[in-house]
DNA sequence: GTAGGGTTAG
């Protein structure tokens, strides 16, 4: 006969809980009813708990979760499925990976608790995440000890594994001899490949493949976009559409940084219209993007209108913005705007900061952008990189202190990069300041020997300074150099067509306008602002 | 109850 507590029996009993277990409820109604269990003496039901943890699953509590597993004596597979399922997804993968190890390890003759389909594919997205190919082979080898081989949810999270852990050969083996093919097979080959910057593996994989869903053309557009590939990232977002497809969040996500850094803003704005069409405005992370790429086009009314609309903004968002009025030189705009993001009490990190630090710079803030430097570390407790390093150097270097700036760099706690020293170098050309520049050049000498761009600015030093023999000799090792820098280019769309340009290139039919309005431009530089005010900004005219 | 695509950066 079955135990009864009071009119009902424990399954009665537990099977009451269920209905309000299952509804959506807090971690505050959860622990209201974890009391009322405890009260029936029920804290040990597998069954319960179990449900419990899910609760806390979704919640986000995982401290909630290993105290109540920790509470029963013998759990079984289904509460610790629930544990390692809640780990990973609250990404506390060490955590996940220990309990699988213990689940192993307390599984006895008689009461054996036997790793079944839903513990595997958890277990192996921990090792993924912690980058740990070597655990998740052991787990491979589970997969057959455990009669799991031809599980297609597991066989798929293992080949996720050995894509993302940069073992392609492994990947290919596996996806070769999989029974099952499906289309996320595919996809998980693909994006794995296309994430490696292996993106003309990923192309003939792609083309091949018999079905493909929206994610193979996201994992497609995304890769594209990862390599500077932009324009086929966009052509790949144009065949999608072809075919039928409909864009959705994530793809247009995908595209957006794209058409921003083509200038496409052609494309931008129907993109915009469509989000508008189909209510994923209020996405967060859709309007970030499109307010990156209308930054990026220089719209900034439209980005900073979309800014003001968004209905809840995000750290990606404030620093989109900062970052984004901080290269179009609006120092002051940007630096107000942080303090608006502190006021929404929205913690900055440190892509903000860059954004900030560089807004200081270029308006020769020298002071506030050293106190936001303070203020970073100090008040956020955010460990500076190279980026903000670098920030500081130019910002020490624009505004003359060049000694402070090489002070920095002899101070800092990395090894100062190429475009540091670069900095460095172009303030000393600013400053005439030689002894600084020849410290520099010695560094650049190593860190990047071909760019010729370096000794030019040497050479123009010696030659502000007067010393002419030095500028010939620099001159001769400028011409011995071979490789010539890739010179920097800029895109814009001009008629739905992206239009590339070189510095001195004349082959453009308009490249005589062009020509005359720079001339124009540097005749009345003090007036450039009156200039640049009355061109129209947001159109791609 | 389990798997695949995404955003900010001198």
């Amino acid at each position: 006969m079955a135990t009864r507590i009071g009119a009902l029996s424990i399954k009665e009993l537990e099977d009451s809980f269920v209905p309000v277990l299952q509804s959506r409820i807090n971690m505050i109604e959860l622990k209201k009813i974890h009391a009322q269990v405890v009260k029936y003496s029920l804290s040990q039901s597998n069954f319960l708990v179990t449900k419990m943890v899910d609760v806390c699953n979704n919640g986000g509590d995982l401290e909630y979760a290993s105290l109540l597993f920790k509470q029963v004596n013998e759990p079984n597979v289904f509460l610790y499925n629930a544990m390692i399922r809640a780990s990973t997804n609250n990404h506390m993968y060490g955590l996940a990976i220990s309990l699988y190890k213990r689940m192993l390890r307390d599984s006895q003759a008689e009461n054996p608790i036997l790793p079944d389909k839903f513990t595997l594919p958890f277990v192996i997205k921990s090792c993924a995440a912690l980058a740990c190919p070597f655990l998740a082979k052991q787990v491979h080898a589970h997969m057959y000890k455990f009669g799991l081989m031809s599980h297609s949810i597991t066989e798929n999270a293992l080949l996720d594994m050995y894509t993302k852990c940069d073992y392609l050969n492994e990947a290919h083996k596996m996806f070769e001899e999989m029974n099952l093919r499906d289309v996320i097979a595919w996809n998980n080959l693909i994006s794995g490949c296309a994430g490696m910057g292996q993106m003309k593996k990923a192309r003939t994989l792609f083309d091949k493949m018999p079905y493909k869903s929206i994610v193979s053309w996201t994992a497609m557009i995304s890769g594209y976009t990862h390599i500077g590939s932009y324009a086929e990232a966009l052509d790949v977002f144009r065949q999608m559409q072809m075919v039928g497809i409909e864009p959705d969040e994530i793809s247009i996500v995908s595209v957006l940084p794209a058409c921003a850094q083509l200038g496409a803003l052609e494309l931008g704005k129907w993109i915009h219209m469509y989000c508008d069409k189909n209510r994923l405005l209020r996405k967060t992370c859709i309007s970030n993007a499109l307010i990156e790429m209308y930054m990026k086009c220089g719209c900034i009314n439209q980005a900073s209108q979309l800014f003001e609309q968004m209905l809840e903004r995000d750290v990606i968002s404030w620093s989109t913005m900062i970052g984004g009025l901080a290269n179009h030189g609006k120092a002051q705009k940007a630096i107000q705007l942080f303090h608006e993001m502190q006021r929404a009490k929205v913690q900055p990190n440190d892509i903000t900061f860059i954004g900030l630090l560089s807004a200081c710079a270029h308006a020769g803030f020298w002071n506030e952008g050293l106190m936001y430097f303070d203020s970073m570390k100090k008040d956020y407790h955010i460990q500076p990189k190279i980026q903000h390093y670098g920030c500081l150097v130019d910002l020490l270097g624009r505004s003359g202190c060049l000694d402070q700036a090489l002070n920095i760099i002899k101070k800092m706690p990395m090894n100062a990069d190429s475009k540091i020293w670069g900095s460095l170098l172009s303030s000393c050309r600013t400053y005439s300041n030689l002894e600084i520049a020849v410290i520099a050049m010695e560094h650049l000498q190593e860190l990047e020997p071909e760019d010729t761009g370096n000794y030019v600015l040497l050479s123009n030093i010696y030659a502000d300074i007067g010393k002419w023999k030095d500028v010939s000799r620099l001159r001769k090792i400028i011409r011995g150099k071979s490789t010539k820098k890739t010179p920097g280019c800029s895109l814009i769309e001009v008629n739905n067509e992206v239009q590339e340009f070189v510095a001195g290139d004349d082959t453009k039919p308009f490249s005589e306008d062009i020509f005359w309005l720079l001339e124009l431009l540097a005749l009345h530089q003090d007036r450039t602002r009156d200039v640049l005010d009355i061109m129209p900004e947001d159109t791609g005219e």
